[in-house]
DNA sequence: AGAGACTCTTGATTTATATCAACAAATCCC
DNA sequence: GGGATTTGTTGATATAAATCAAGAGTCTCT
């Protein structure tokens, strides 16, 4: 069970495997079913998530009620709104699952007491906060930066999201790329046709 | 000269001052004038940045040689491609003075060495790269993805960066905004319309 | 102080994409 | 297995903002 949570919290260096026992300990295993909701917006999320498997996204929605998400989070990857997690304020963001998923989760003060007390995953921590910073530049600078068309946002999204595309709805898609579900209706049309 | 630096490495738990003085003992202090690059892209970066004083600014260009603005940098900030940095890779982005600054700058073995050997440091790193991560995210909901006007996604700078708002050129907000300086240009003659 | 380089403004025109509307297809799950 | 819900498609129209072009301000640096 808490074997792809161990593998990450290793992949930077050595923890001490009574210190991953620990980590482990604390983490409350929560299935979802999809289109259940994880977080929703007003709340104060008190806790982290490690998606050990199935398919989550985050997302905001606006005046009109469009749904904009902001990030999808497939097996292994940690996901969360760490600003409102940190700061213990009302989140502005939804967290609802694509597919049926197994979660891991783990409450602030369980966080901060392993952060205080187990060397090495203050590092872990670090790295996987630049790595997820490092993916939502790289994000914005191809995705929704524009100068893109429309269509090469969604060539840029294929091309490092291919793995888990196919899973995701087209609308979530849209509303990750900031256009419209018809836009991406047509240009999926148009990608058929070029291509043959 | 080193206090701002000491400041921030302190901000989120005590540092021994002997180990802060053996960070600002590898740190480099570079000065440059305004409109001077401090990076340019193809290059592998083995440094990051912390402003001491004046403003940066990050920047790519696409094909048609348009530059699109990411990140401002002013007093007390980090700044830097971690991506390239981190992974030692050739990197797509430019950092180039809009004032004369002073830059401290440190480079990828010394930071190395110190994350390994000063305790307290991991938590900074950590902190700082959460902070920037939360910054973006931000930046990302409020002015990128849309359903907000170029007006809507304006007036969110100037909430957000109302500070150092009036030392960039328009030009280089637009490109923050993704926008064009026209188009900048005719909100604000709207704006000042309106509120009088 | 003045030439040259930036930066900003304004107008006319074009264009990509949103929006509205209605229907078709797929999928879910009882 | 079949009704209900969710998701995807297609067409017609509207619109915000880009682009092109040219001129006016404003800095800046010797």
């Amino acid at each position: 069970m808490f074997d792809i949570l161990r593998q990450n919290l290793s992949a930077h260096g050595p923890i001490a495997p009574e210190d991953l026992d620990r980590f482990t300990a604390v983490c409350k295993v929560v299935n979802v079913k999809r289109k259940k909701q994880v977080l929703s917006e007003g709340n104060i999320p008190n806790f982290l998530i490690f998606v050990h498997s199935g398919l989550i996204r985050m997302y905001t929605t606006d005046k009109n009620m469009n749904e904009h998400t902001f990030d999808f989070g497939s097996e292994g990857t940690w996901f969360g709104d760490i600003k409102s997690f940190r700061f213990k304020q009302p989140t502005d963001t939804n967290i609802e699952a694509i597919e049926d998923s197994q979660l891991l989760v783990i409450a602030h003060e369980d966080l901060k007491q392993l952060y205080a007390t187990v060397p090495g995953l203050e590092r872990v921590g670090r790295i996987n906060a630049e790595d997820k910073y490092i993916q939502l530049l790289d994000r914005l600078k191809k995705i929704n930066h524009s100068n893109y068309s429309a269509e090469e946002r969604y060539q840029e999204f294929l091309k490092f999201h291919g793995d888990i595309a196919f899973r995701i709805p087209n609308t979530y898609i849209a509303s990750y790329l900031g256009i419209a579900t018809e836009t991406l209706s047509r240009i999926r049309k148009n990608m058929l046709h070029n291509n043959q």
